[in-house]
DNA sequence: ATCCTTTATCGCGGATATAGGATAAATATA
DNA sequence: TATATTTATCCTATATCCGCGATAAAGGAT
């Protein structure tokens, strides 16, 4: 893309990667699943998800480069687990701003 | 796509498509701007943000097709602006699935 | 040293997303 | 009716995403 986006200000930009990160359902369950089991190996994962291992392996990277998740790779295994501290900002950055337009005057003049 | 994602579970397919619609800055600065601004005619929309009339015209389409804002076609004017209940549901969807996420035991034994 | 297991990456094909010029449609106005 | 205004849509180009088979890389096991 022609770096158009970059007029943005930079907050709605951040949130804007944080709901493409999240804009996948595979995504979605692989946070899931990492908040829900205490293992975190990349296997179970891959066998959670009806997916190939190579798709996960790729879900598993977009997450990453998003900062949601760490991720050791510690020779044939990898250990995957949830970045709580970037969850938590990501929670309070989403819910800023949906509370902020939530919290905006309904018009009742239009529509 | 191969209809792969439709295994997933339909709510957190439901979430990522809410996902895919914030998922772009243009679309979360023109919802901030219906909830900071009376007017909602389309023409001030487009003026607002640094992007030509037809990718604007398109983001509205989006906006509207995810069932984030509501547009009345007025002859040749339009008239957008929020859909607050579909709003505030999408609010708690995104929050409720955020904040289960966050309630979860940190993991200390791994990454 | 040779397999075996696990995971990341490459490469391809197909599907979507994005941007915007050009144009059409709809209506108001002169 | 002719014109101007406003907005949606069409079209094209480009970029990104998705899924997965194939392969590479990195150890562990025998």
């Amino acid at each position: 893309m022609l770096a158009k986006t970059d007029v943005f200000e930079s907050d709605l930009q951040e949130l804007a990667d944080l709901s493409k990160a999240l804009a996948h359902p595979a995504r979605l369950a692989i946070i899931q699943h990492l908040a829900q089991h205490e293992s975190c190996i990349c296997g179970e994962i891959v066998d959670a998800m009806p997916l190939a291992q190579a798709t996960v392996s790729r879900h598993l990277k977009t997450l990453k480069e998003a900062g949601l998740i760490k991720g050791e790779i510690d020779g044939p295994r990898s250990c995957y687990c949830l970045d709580t501290d970037a969850l938590a900002r990501a929670a309070s950055a989403m819910s800023g701003y949906l509370d902020e337009i939530a919290s905006s005057a309904p018009r009742e003049n239009c529509c």
